[in-house]
DNA sequence: CCGTATCCAATAAGATACTG
DNA sequence: CAGTATCTTATTGGATACGG
């Protein structure tokens, strides 16, 4: 059965294909599929599990999601690990070549985030909020800056780390932050950072000054000027 | 007949969007179909005809080049144009915005340039090698190096200005070129400025030495490693 | 020639139920 | 929890025909 699934993806690969020796059209023959590209961002900051993947991809189907994750698989984008007992879950981790593909991300949401049909009150994941606190940061204000930041969304633990004009975010929890950050759901910390709202939507402590400074990070762009329909 | 297209485009939209604020998800709605980005690809050095865009993306069907341009224009980053008599024909062009895009093609191809499965050998459009060549020039090697050079795929001509370690392109001729190259089909250049391959495969007039020192400005990136499968 | 419209077959996506 | 199986719907691509 196994054999027959590849022998069917490999029959459809090559039908969809675009025949173009663009790099670009190549990219999206690897990961141009819907949500091929959201599952990889899933797995920018570290390994995730099935059901934590279909939790932050409101609306995907457990048929969908597992098809490009073996999809990915097949490209070497993504690896499936079982972990050591006593955890003995499976997880899908980006392989570093997937990881590269960071800056796709971030420049399409960059791109995107002028849409004129751009909401920024809908869902979004943690994940994605401190992908893009890498990508939105104002470099012109971070001058200097140097901090550590934990954040929490529900069971799931990020530190980032400003220094040197550039902000690192790793999994985890760190001792020494000045400031702790939680946010359930996560939209509320994008509504503070993008939207200017009151911080009576999320959970902080800490150090204040920092949390305004951190916040006055960033800014949506300007939206684009389109035709009229 | 108008107003039943639109609305089955926008009922079809509701269904297919991601709900997700993240501007990555927005971006994919915008322009992640199947075939979107390439078109746009087409439009990124100027106005396209629908039947150039047909014959640039092998494998498009009519009725799906048409759908995509009208997506393009309803999202505000495509626009037609009839040019004046006596032309007299109508071209499509891409907005300010749309143009602004073009981040996401170079990310995006010079990320794929290193998939293992890439093909260099499939045809391709002149437009995608110009792009090509905006984005995979050593900038190590360019230093200092000033010049004008024409290029023809078939009807369609450009000049490359390779001025204060930028290359920038436009549609036209040069008079003062120091070099013109004339590529039929466009993929014999690809052949010689990333496979080295002899310069027989292309038609070439004017400064040799400035043609060795543009072929030696490219080189593809060395392949990712993937795990094995 | 420039598209658009229509019809058809193949496939991908979505919803839901189900199994180890 | 982690997927698979199945069924329905939507999209894609190919062919062809049609109007400007």
């Amino acid at each position: 059965m196994q054999s027959e699934k590849i022998t069917s993806l490999r029959r459809t690969e090559e039908k969809r294909r675009y025949d173009d020796a663009c790099g670009t059209a190549h990219g999206l023959e690897l990961i141009g599929e819907r949500w091929a590209l959201l599952v990889l961002r899933e797995l920018m900051l570290g390994p995730r599990r099935f059901s934590q993947l279909r939790a932050d991809l409101p609306g995907i189907s457990a048929n969908v999601l597992s098809q490009r994750l073996t999809e990915l698989e097949a490209r070497g984008l993504v690896v499936r690990r079982k972990l050591p007992p006593p955890a003995n879950v499976q997880v899908y981790e980006a392989t570093e070549w997937g990881l590269e593909a960071e800056p796709i991300v971030q420049t399409l949401g960059r791109w995107a985030a002028r849409s004129p049909s751009h909401d920024p009150t809908l869902p979004i994941s943690g994940v994605s909020i401190l992908l893009s606190v890498r990508t939105m940061f104002d470099r012109a204000k971070i001058n200097g800056m140097e901090a550590t930041i934990n954040f929490r969304f529900g069971p799931d633990a990020y530190v980032a780390q400003i220094h040197d004009g550039e902000i690192d975010i790793l999994r985890g929890e760190a001792e020494e932050a000045a400031l702790t950050i939680a946010s359930d759901p996560p939209a509320n910390l994008a509504a503070v950072m993008y939207g200017k709202a009151p911080y009576e939507l999320i959970e902080w402590s800490g150090d204040k000054v920092l949390l305004d400074r951190f916040v006055d990070l960033f800014e949506l762009p300007p939206k684009a000027a389109v035709p009229a329909a």
